[in-house]
DNA sequence: CATGGGATTGACT
DNA sequence: GTCAATCCCATGC
């Protein structure tokens, strides 16, 4: 599957954040499709760029197109794809992934059992969940997304048009009220809450 | 140089 | 419902 240009990223970040839904991701022998995602400004308090340019903020005010991948609680790594001119701070959060292909790999790298179907649904339910079943470390961060390793791609069938649901962030204490959270509508890979 | 706070998750009451 | 784990880095002394 050929992945998606650089060019795609460089446009406003929540139109991108819009149209990644139906997308897909792809690292290291899994794939899925994107199902929920939110957007990130420089101009926004909530995003790691509103501090302006910094050591962690370099990669957000580069090259669109390229993953920032940030460690979250000490413990996760998130995903985003920077969007928008370089020399602007702004990013896509890839929150949620209905699992496609390498789901055997996913759930060995998420220390699940497989066999009932429900277990699918808590390989990639979350930022922190997808990283860890596709394999995504800090290493992966300023990659080119058109290139890989980690690299995202055109939506095929159905996905071409999907229904979605627009709601506000989850888990920030800032800019809260702002209406930049994208999911697949009825969706059961979306994270919790659901819109 | 020391400190504090997360774009989260999973385990537990 | 509550809460700890754990690390990068921004901030302030």
């Amino acid at each position: 599957m050929s992945a998606l240009s650089g060019a795609f990223y460089d446009r406003p970040v929540l139109e991108v954040a819009r149209e990644l839904i139906g997308c897909t991701v792809e690292h290291d022998g899994a794939r899925g499709v994107i199902v929920e995602t939110e957007a990130y400004h420089e101009s926004e308090p909530a995003c790691h760029a509103y501090a302006g340019l910094t050591p962690r903020t370099r990669t957000l005010f580069g090259e669109p197109g390229r993953a920032y991948v940030y460690r979250s609680y000490g413990i996760h790594a998130l995903l985003n794809a920077v969007c928008e001119p370089e020399g602007v701070g702004a990013a896509v959060l890839i929150r949620a992934l209905a699992p496609v292909a390498g789901i055997d790999r996913m759930a060995a790298r998420r220390g699940h059992l497989l066999g009932r179907a429900a277990r699918e649904h808590e390989l990639c339910s979350g930022p922190g969940r997808l990283t860890q079943a596709l394999g995504i470390s800090l290493d992966e961060n300023g990659g080119a997304l058109s290139t890989g390793p980690v690299t995202i791609g055109p939506p095929s069938g159905e996905w071409a048009t999907p229904q979605i649901v627009q709601g506000t962030r989850i888990g920030i204490t800032r800019a809260v009220e702002l209406p930049w959270r994208f999911c697949a509508a009825g969706n059961r890979h979306v994270s919790r809450p659901r819109p």
